[in-house]
DNA sequence: CTGAAAGCGCTTACAG
DNA sequence: CTGAAAGCGCTTACAG
């Protein structure tokens, strides 16, 4: 069958109209379950559609009615498990309201992000979750409004004038350091990484402030490697300093998994030499031993949150910006000790 | 701003020739980088779609050309960080290409898989990538035929009349069991889990023909539950038996995460005690400690063969059907020595 | 409940 | 190089 032949085989509603003796307009409202149609006309419509095979085709519906019934969703990458399961949960309720993502990363590179808004405009989509590339300038905001564009922030945000869903980082570093404090520790690093956003920069804010009120120094703060393969072997940073840490607060989940094999390496036991404390606690965190106490911050549960706000965002444009943080918890596990 | 001034907001092709004193057809020669239109209306015709802040409508335009620009991806799942990294690969791709990538998963039930496929089609994709969900049956072939629309599997595959690109999983298999075998290790055990599909059956095939050809007993085959959280604690199902083994085999890069944790809550160590080798070595494989030996099979490779191949594909529907198949590599770190 | 008609924003011959 | 026109597959009043 060639292509010429196979355009015309196409079946449209004209021809289930045509094959169940009714107009195209009755067709179509079947199509929509609309209740103007008779049961008995709906069901030989409904059987002309199974009969020729019919395909609804969104495209050309989406011409009339300002609807495409796809979202996208940009994030910095796919690699890391805390973004996977946030697609998933994305995902998960997009997909339960009969629509689609369309799913992109921005390499955390602005023009990149830029380029691939621009194309999800152009496939006309219905509204976007943004986790936003570190480094998004806030002018960023205007544009999207001037498009008119419907956008949830989700873990990162420019502005506040636009939905945010994200996790409650500073309760989150509280709860951290509270916990080590109850174990007697003072000496408390907190080992960063990777780019600068506001969600780097609440952590480092929620860290301080944990770490003040309790009348604890708040300098120890470490930079490690991005790529999670360096972050071992930069272990020793823990140890370059002047005043040695007894604890550690991780950024993330990448660097956790870094630093409890990179500690391992050094032959020191964690929980005992040093008390270690993750954040994000991704499905892998269950798997790592010793067991690492930390902070979860439900990646799944925000793509979930994210994906419902920007459903009700759809459909009533007018809403007031909102602003959903979800609670973080301490799961404490085997990677804590008392200081000696 | 209603939505009904809104809409008549919209910028146009129409506006766009208007502005710059053209016809409708010459703006989108322009569009299309046509060189029928000369430099000068050209530059024209830009200006005039930055100044009125044109944005091209791929959904009008796919009306016409049977062109979507859109590609499904289906997968079992998101969170395993295996199906994360081949999802990337493919992201890559496609979006270089210009198209967007519609993202879904079918949590491995064929309904889900069926329901998605339809949503795919409205959608008009210009083809779709799908891991088949286990159970899938091989009459799917024909429904795919039959709607004229470009597939390829990977990773798992129904009907070889189709596209597929996957792990060559039996000479990965040969390797694990090579490498045990010279370290010493006859009663090696294949740890598996997870529903039966193409790539479970290959392994499974692979261990035993790589046992079978080195004079070894190949019926230790031992079964973990299919979450991760589950796995450590079945760690024990590998001693339940008459034989013990010396080294066991993972499927998968779950499975190897979780026993290597239950084996050290058993107290064992692993390279010691017993030998530990894992399958698939996706990022984190570098970080779990003692080191995992393991079978790399390169899930962003796969994602990206699999990728080209699909826009091969969707340029030349005529070409015969490809089967793709990496090649693994073994990884020796510190998990596997000799048996005592 | 149904039919005829207009229109969504583009592309594509066809004439000039 | 340009203009006028038809058509892609749908939805939506409007009249009956």
């Amino acid at each position: 069958m060639s292509s010429e032949e196979r355009k015309k085989t196409r079946v449209t509603l004209l021809d289930v109209a045509r094959h169940a003796n009714v107009s195209r307009a009755t067709a179509s409202l079947v199509l929509r379950k609309s209740p103007l149609v008779g049961s008995e006309t709906r069901t030989r419509v409904e059987e002309a559609m199974r009969d020729l095979g019919y395909v609804y085709n969104i495209g050309a519906a989406r011409l009339r009615v300002e609807r495409s019934q796809i979202i996208g969703a940009i994030v910095p990458n796919l690699t890391n498990p805390f973004f996977a399961e946030l697609l998933s949960g994305i995902e998960e309720i997009i997909g339960a309201t009969g629509k689609v993502v369309i799913l992109a990363k921005s390499g955390d590179r602005v023009e990149q992000q830029e380029m691939l808004l621009r194309r999800m405009r152009e496939h006309g989509v219905d509204g976007v979750i943004l986790c936003p590339a570190a480094h998004t300038e806030s002018t960023l905001f205007e544009q999207i409004t001037a498009w008119d564009m419907p956008v949830v922030q989700v873990l990162r945000h420019i502005s506040f004038d636009m939905d945010y869903v994200g996790a409650d980082y500073a309760t989150g570093m509280r709860q951290a350091v509270d916990y080590l404090a109850s174990l007697g520790h003072e000496r408390i690093a907190f080992a960063v990484h990777g780019p600068v956003h506001s969600a780097y920069q609440e952590r480092v804010d929620g860290f301080r402030d944990a770490m003040l009120s309790r009348g604890l120094d708040p300098s120890m703060l470490i930079r490690f490697p991005t790529q999670l393969g360096e972050i071992a072997q930069a272990t020793h940073l823990l140890f370059d300093r002047a005043t040695r840490p007894t604890a550690v607060i991780c950024f993330n989940h990448l660097v956790a998994l870094g630093l409890s094999a990179g500690l391992q390496d050094c032959g020191l036991t964690i929980g005992r030499d040093l008390s270690l404390i993750g954040f994000d606690d991704v499905a892998d965190a269950e798997a790592i031993r010793p067991r690492l106490t930390s902070v979860s911050t439900g990646p799944v549960a925000i793509g979930e949150m994210a994906a419902r706000l920007l459903v009700e965002r759809i459909a009533d444009p007018a809403l007031p910006p909102r602003r959903l943080v979800n609670d973080t918890t301490l799961h404490i596990r085997q990677s804590c000790g008392r200081p000696n």
